[in-house]
DNA sequence: CGTTGGGTTGATCGACCTCAATAAAAGTGG
DNA sequence: CCACTTTTATTGAGGTCGATCAACCCAACG
């Protein structure tokens, strides 16, 4: 894809970009993502399902109480899931990063919203045709049921976090946890990219950006961390693990 | 079973009393709970498979990091889920109320500890057989990821509750989802039975003790509430949801 | 009838929020 | 490339909601 190309708007307010057929056989992301159920056979097939779209940054990929129209596959970027309350106040439940699947709860209008952090790739399918093939693939559904017990056992842990952490250790988890999730996809590093805003990290920690702030530049100051554009490098992995502890 | 029959210890520290072969035909709950996928004929087969069990108040489940040995279908009394932190800080991550499955993780170790609040019945699989069985029947494994998938998205509403809301919204949230569970169980009623304490409760909503009991004596002294023995009946019902409202 | 576990209530404290100002970065249009 | 705006991040001062600490009540129970 050539850097110059811009993502434009599809559909009433969703800013979805060029989209072609899908082309798993070169998928970054196959074996990370549900597709790792599939044979290779089987994976020509659903190429014929799915396709592949682009998301500028910013835009949205869907609205919480929207009807569930599609499910997607994140190939590359990185994407926003928060719920609203009535009177504005946010809670971040998650973010997903490429192999992550978005549509788990299988129900008939979204229970979130999801917009881009970044560029954003990803396989789109249609929930319907995506349903009907779970029908038909067990294996595929049986890989689905253990994503989804992955992600339900991540959102307990983050109760925990939310529930009973302090400040200084929602940040230590949170950084850690998030170590974790980008070296699946780009191998273990100490670098650790923040492609969300702080408000983002304070909106997904229960707690202001402010506070984020305040115990990023501590951690810093204690040389812990070191703040980098659009993200930390850990130095002191080993507090921060003591801290994040579960 | 009479109720002088007193639980007793299985296994090594669990107190798990007289186990009997299932009795399906006549379970209160089967169309609650993951048994709705299976026909007659079907029911059966699981018969086969599993065994009733009696666990006595305040017995032991399981165990967080205990190798997970069975899965569970609560067929009657109320269980407490929940974690512990190195330091002994604790979040409930739930509560299992008739009808709910223990056992969604799917992982080698529990994620959790559960323990009976009152006297609880349930259907034992082993892990084993259970995963073998959901292998052969497609129907029960879709009906247990769509009961996975709905447990995910009330863990991402606990996230709201827990991160952006108020001690006050978070016991109205609390009161409303539970009789909206019992409801189902029981049919709908204003009484809200509450097997659990106030530290459960307060372990739950990310509390302490006495700000539970504090804003429930505020809400009855609202005439919001009445605080009745084991539970709340709920006088201002439209108070309650205004303040849960999400 | 003493003990124990759960619940309530009050006084005080502190972690985190709120409000406010400034700084730095990232767009944006000429 | 530079002025200008907008967004994001940082830092400080002060306030508050819920925590902590402590006392007491009450019912259950051996």
């Amino acid at each position: 894809m050539s850097s110059l190309e811009t993502a434009v708007q599809v559909g009433s307010h969703h800013a979805c970009g060029h989209t072609s057929v899908l082309e798993c056989h070169h998928c970054q992301v196959r074996n990370l993502a549900v597709c790792s159920a599939l044979e290779t056979d089987e994976i020509d097939e659903i190429n014929r399902y799915g396709r592949t779209i682009n998301v500028a940054a910013k835009a949205t990929l869907f609205e919480q109480d929207e009807t569930a129209e599609s499910v997607f596959n994140i190939t590359s970027g990185a994407v926003r899931l928060y719920k609203l309350l009535p009177d504005g106040r946010r809670q971040v439940v998650g973010f997903a990063l490429p192999g992550d699947f978005l549509g788990l709860a299988m129900s008939e209008q979204n229970v979130f919203s999801a917009d881009a952090l970044s560029h954003v790739t990803a396989c789109q399918f249609s929930r319907n045709a995506f349903s009907e093939l779970l029908d038909r693939k067990p294996k595929l559904l049986r890989r689905l049921h253990d994503i989804a017990s992955h992600e339900l056992s991540l959102a307990q842990d983050q109760m925990v976090i939310l529930g009973r952490r302090t400040a200084e250790e929602k940040i230590a988890s949170f950084l850690i946890g998030l170590r974790n999730r980008w070296a699946k996809v780009n191998g273990a590093s100490v670098h650790v990219p923040l492609p969300m805003t702080r408000q983002d990290i304070g909106d997904f920690l229960g707690l202001t950006v402010e506070t984020v702030s305040r115990m990023l530049t501590r951690f810093a100051r204690d040389k812990a961390i070191v703040i980098v554009p659009d993200g930390v490098r850990l130095l002191d992995v080993d507090r921060m693990e003591r801290l994040a502890a579960s």
